[in-house]
DNA sequence: CACCCTCGCGCC
DNA sequence: AAATGGCGCGAGGGTG
């Protein structure tokens, strides 16, 4: 069963059901029907966008179990066509499919200056005399039309169902937050930069570190803050650097480094977590970030404002279960060289992929039988460390350092897993456009990359040129598959899980390859059951039933975050 | 003053 | 010698 609702006007709703449609709806009215037939049907809603219509029926009581967001297929569907920049709201996807122009798309809702009302009504209008729900209709058969001239439909309507559950899975964790206990963030700020200061002002801590950087250089005031002014600090002190970044200040001896190092990393919690981050994003216990399902080329999820996918490990302290409440903490693990493993078809990579420390079953498979020979340099590294940088070269494109010789090793050893990232590398450096196992397909270069690469020239440093950025590019594509497929994979995950969480549990978190759920404690065995079920579901739904790779969680029930490793 | 860029670093 | 992918964010510093 199958419903359409969208909004046909300023305050009216429309929704479409068996054959009858209710139009000029108000808001309430609208909710009440929503829910109604939620309740008596389940149908697959089909709406403009999630993004813009959920959160307020989310705010009004109302959930969804099935849906069809019309604007994220569009967006993957254009994507897949080869002209992603293209409108993928309902007014452009009409206009096309009616062989016109399609008008510039509106800006995202988080982009937008002032508060939107309920559901989007600015913006390019839809055609006089055509409703949101003939408008639809259309858009929606237009993309099954266009679904079906797809090398591979069934993976396509995959993606859409996954990636449109995600959508509803994100506006849910939106609206019921992370839980985060802002009394526990504000002693850990006390703790390590001092008393709240305003914004803007240094902290007692950061003060007197910068007095110890100062006096370090002889009393000369130097700007912690100012990479530039740690450069030029340190020339005068006869150390010649290229920046002032952590990795190149480690290994200089200078009294000035160690509280630089300090400074840097307490100025950095200051900054991105410190008091005005706990003012602005964390209410009533618990922090709401904006999720931005396939915000990112691969398909990967982005977030804006408050830094959703970047939460330092040192306050993974805060993020608490309620009493009587725990977190499932599931991640996937090593899920790019499985996925990479599945794409491909390496048997061989496969029966490594079996142990649930790939790594380190990856280095018995490349160094056992090797002669050790002792060279310094490999010495202070361990053979499970050597397998990752192999297996990373060749998922990133890494060659610099002892990539090289480690990635020729694993080449020789599973060649048709390198291989499979290999030739997507070369498409990419050829300006062709890769795809992930359900679709997700890379952008062409741009018109500049084309000239750069293009033309013919004696000229050398044109040539290098044009080989750095053929070259970049191939590495773009190489990533691509690999990455995209597991957003794929992670999308399916999290549109399966939804739908069997036991009810109050409900998901408050998602990064890439790792879920939190929160859940009433006697229910945290069950939700650890789901979780390990749906990943089993999702790699069947890609790779087919026979598929032998594993795909293990690490998975824990917990108080805090802090606790699952 | 707004705007835009680079740097540096947090996460995967 | 070099040339590891994807992000968001804040601060500094320049420009108009």
């Amino acid at each position: 069963m199958q419903a359409i609702a969208g909004q046909e006007e300023d305050d009216d709703f429309a929704i479409a059901f068996s054959g009858e449609t209710l139009r000029g709806l108000k808001f309430a009215e609208f909710v009440h029907e929503v829910r109604r037939l939620e309740a008596e049907h389940a149908p697959r809603w089909v709406f403009p966008s999630v993004e813009r219509a959920y959160p307020a029926l989310i705010k009004a009581g109302v959930r969804v179990r099935r849906c069809h967001d019309l604007a994220l297929t569009e967006g993957l569907l254009l994507a897949h066509e080869g002209r992603p920049q293209e409108s993928r709201s309902l007014h452009g996807a009409l206009a096309r499919a009616n062989g016109q122009e399609a008008p510039a798309d509106e800006p995202p809702p988080w982009a937008e200056d002032d508060q939107p009302t309920l559901f989007e009504t600015r913006g390019p209008r839809l055609p006089a005399g055509v409703t949101v729900v003939e408008a639809a209709r259309r858009v929606l058969a237009e993309q099954e039309k266009r679904v079906a001239l797809a090398e591979h439909p069934e993976r396509l309507r995959l993606l859409f169902a996954a990636e449109s559950a995600s959508a509803l899975a994100a506006a849910e964790m939106s609206a019921d937050g992370l839980p985060w206990r802002a009394d526990l963030h504000l002693e850990l700020l006390a703790d390590q930069l001092g008393p709240r200061v305003p914004a803007g002002q240094r902290p007692k801590r950061l003060v007197e570190l910068a007095a110890k950087i100062s006096d370090a250089f002889g009393g000369r005031p130097v700007n912690p803050d100012a990479p530039a002014s740690v450069v030029r600090a340190l020339g005068r002190e006869g150390i010649e650097v290229t920046s002032a970044r952590k990795y190149l200040l480690r290994d200089i001896d200078h009294p000035a480094v160690p509280p630089l190092l300090e400074y840097k990393e307490l100025a950095r919690l200051h900054s991105a977590n410190g008091w005005t981050w706990l003012d602005e994003w964390v209410h009533d216990g618990r922090f709401r970030p904006h999720y931005i399902v396939g915000g990112v080329v691969s398909g990967r999820w982005a977030s804006r404002g408050g830094g959703a996918l970047q939460i330092p490990k040192v306050l993974r302290t805060c993020v608490r279960a309620d009493p009587g409440w725990k977190l499932v903490v599931a991640d996937a693990a090593q899920l790019e060289p499985r996925v990479l493993t599945a794409l491909s078809g390496d048997r061989e990579l496969a029966e490594v992929a079996a142990a649930t420390d790939l790594y380190a079953s990856l280095a018995e498979a490349m160094f056992s039988g090797v002669r050790r020979v002792p060279v310094p340099a490999w010495d202070d590294r361990d053979d499970r460390d050597r397998a990752k940088i192999a297996m990373l070269s060749a998922m990133y494109g890494g060659t610099s350092g002892e990539a090289g010789p480690l990635l020729s090793l694993l080449r020789n050893r599973f060649p048709d897993a390198v291989s499979y990232v290999e030739r997507a590398a070369q498409a990419g450096e050829r300006g062709e456009r890769v795809r992930s196992r359900l679709g997700r397909t890379s952008p062409a270069p741009s018109e500049a990359w084309r000239a750069l690469t293009g033309g013919f020239t004696e000229d050398e440093a044109a040539e290098t040129k044009a080989r750095q950025a053929s070259r970049g590019w191939g590495r773009f594509t190489r990533n691509f598959v690999v990455q995209a497929s597991a957003a794929d994979m992670t999308a399916v995950l999290l549109a399966t899980l939804r739908g069997k969480l036991p009810s109050p549990a409900h998901l408050v978190f998602f990064q890439h390859d790792e879920v939190l759920v929160h859940t009433p404690a006697e229910f945290a065995d069950e939700v650890s059951q789901s979780i390990v079920d749906s990943m089993a579901e999702a790699a069947r739904m890609l790779f087919g039933a026979a598929c032998p790779v594993r795909f293990p969680l690490h998975i824990a029930a917990v108080d805090t975050y802090a606790d699952a490793k």
